[in-house]
DNA sequence: TAGTGCATTTTGCGCAAATGAAAAGCAATA
DNA sequence: TATTGCTTTTCATTTGCGCAAAATGCACTA
């Protein structure tokens, strides 16, 4: 068994979703915490950060090293290989078949494909996988809000931001907590955890969104947005912002209306000049830079949406 | 199987949970719609109004009939068979075992006898209940956003509102979104929506809190602020209120501190003015009202908190 | 026309052993 | 002292079948 197991590990057959997923998080990590070539990598370090054991880090790490993204140090344990900052991670790391289901199916009902209301068995031939899989995709778009149990059989997804109606509720929301986020009394800005941020944003805009993809912007704005929120210290209000994040995901994954660069670039600017007035503790100006920046992406987005003549297009903000 | 499935039904001894739920939500709202005597009942209506089959409404129809809450019409159908102003639907409904289960689990939990991180394996022996069991509880916990699921092994409940941190950011958060939800520009009182909800606050008042349980109270508070929410129009702010009252329900949980009927009667009366003013269509008063609500019931919930050595203690607002 | 009662179809849950993955423990090392 | 590499232990998922329960369809009636 366990020379079994060591063998296939090695020819790179098997990893786990959650080793994937590791090695992808460990990745944008290293690269938005400006490690650079020779940079040591500690293991435990990493399990800590995110909330797991070292096992399914070492073989993330191990998956990164037959990339020849890390390379052993001289005596013992591991480095950063090469430059980081012009790496795709979804590029390099293929994604698990079952996170691909997920994407597809999410797509899918984002374009109306999928109905609103599914059974189990409804899915199982539809996707040609095992029920346990369909629960296990269903467990989690409930984990993340996207559906829910229906009473007696079945499941339901979610309103989708799809209409005017929801578009305008979803912005209405972010605009009351967000801001909400700001003016806490215990708001608290922390370098430690904006400054990975910041270099993100900073890396965009260098590359003028040339090799940012829409599903690596998604990540840096939903990133900004909640962490702004995060520093409100209020567990609440930041998972509010979360779970809006989750539901725009789910947008964003129709996979219509690539934004333009301009947009994307435009965004990334306010969001600098957000962070920078947070910086300095201006929290009014704050407030009502975040304000405009909510409003204008609701703008943008409806702009799109009455253009093409489909149901598509949340503007990211 | 016909005949058997007739009798143990007819002997009483089956009865999902699903149609036990369904037969104490289809009380709760005959006695809430004011339904009196000879009321006629109509199964397609509410397997409509509940998003279920007329199977389960069936069956709790049965349910009902057998504890004489309802009877049958002279010719066909059904009607109400009595007053329906003082029944107590906990004590005339039993529970279903993983109802009553749930709540176990959700009481030990609110008081710290259960961790917060748990492992499907280490609830099975615990509750001695096979892991389906355990799986569909944390399922229905992590619907409710009580729970979520661990990156690698186990479950993680979310925090709870003991302590003076967390206890505050909920007011913190409920007196943004609730408000917000007030000054909403498509907020519309629906009478519909909000007469069962003054019905019942009105018949809380008539016997002074006597007949009313933590429970029931529960039950009407949480209505009341679910539904005020849910005349903004704007879902989000309607499910971000629905969040909360599950999170303060698990406090609720822990059973400490019995409510005083004082304390109930104010919050009634406090209930009814601000329905007054919303149905009025003062939305600016509306919100004055009810942020002092929420304000007096931190307040008391901090005091209480205080005052106990013990971790315990929500107020109810 | 909508509601009732009954029959049929569909759906999902319960159960238990085998397998694979993550957590935890431990000695060796820089 | 913290990290690494390895081993052991624990945990969760997978799989398939039988049954209970919910959804659906249809004839009949007020």
């Amino acid at each position: 068994m366990d020379a079994r197991r060591q063998e296939t590990q090695a020819r790179g057959e098997t990893a786990s979703p959650l080793q994937i997923d590791l090695a992808r998080r460990i990745l944008e990590r290293m690269r938005d915490s400006g490690a650079g070539e020779g940079t040591r990598i500690s293991a435990p370090e990493l399990a800590r950060a995110f909330g797991v054991s070292r096992s399914p880090v070492s073989a993330a790490l191990e998956l990164l090293m037959r990339q020849g993204v890390l390379k052993p140090m001289p005596t013992r344990g591991l480095q950063v290989a090469r430059d980081l900052s012009d790496i795709v991670p979804h590029a390099l790391l293929p994604r698990s078949p079952i996170e691909e289901l997920y994407r597809r199916m999410m797509r899918e009902r984002a374009r109306g494909e999928l109905p609103q209301e599914v059974s189990e068995a409804e899915l199982m031939p539809r996707y040609d996988v095992s029920r346990g899989v369909v629960r296990k995709l269903l467990l989690r778009f409930a984990a993340e809000g996207l559906v829910q149990r229906l009473p007696g059989h079945g499941w339901r997804f979610v309103d989708t931001l799809v209409g005017e109606e929801a578009f305008r509720e979803s912005y209405e929301f972010r605009m009351v907590v967000e801001c909400a986020a700001l003016r806490s009394p215990n708001f608290k800005a922390n370098p430690a955890q904006l400054t990975p941020i910041r270099r993100a944003h900073e890396r965009v805009l260098k590359d003028n969104g040339r090799h940012v993809g829409g599903d690596e912007w998604f990540r840096i704005n939903a990133g900004f947005h909640e962490n702004l929120a995060g520093c409100s210290g209020n567990r609440f209000l930041t998972d509010a912002v979360r779970q809006q994040n989750n539901l725009r995901r789910m947008q964003e994954a129709a996979g219509y209306d690539e934004l333009p660069a301009k947009r994307i670039e435009q965004s990334c600017r306010e969001h600098l000049a957000i962070l920078d007035a947070v910086e300095a503790g201006d929290m009014e100006w704050s407030e009502a830079l975040l304000r405009q920046h909510l409003r204008q992406a609701a703008q943008f987005g409806q702009a799109v949406e009455g253009a093409s003549g489909k149901r598509s297009s949340t503007a990211r903000a």
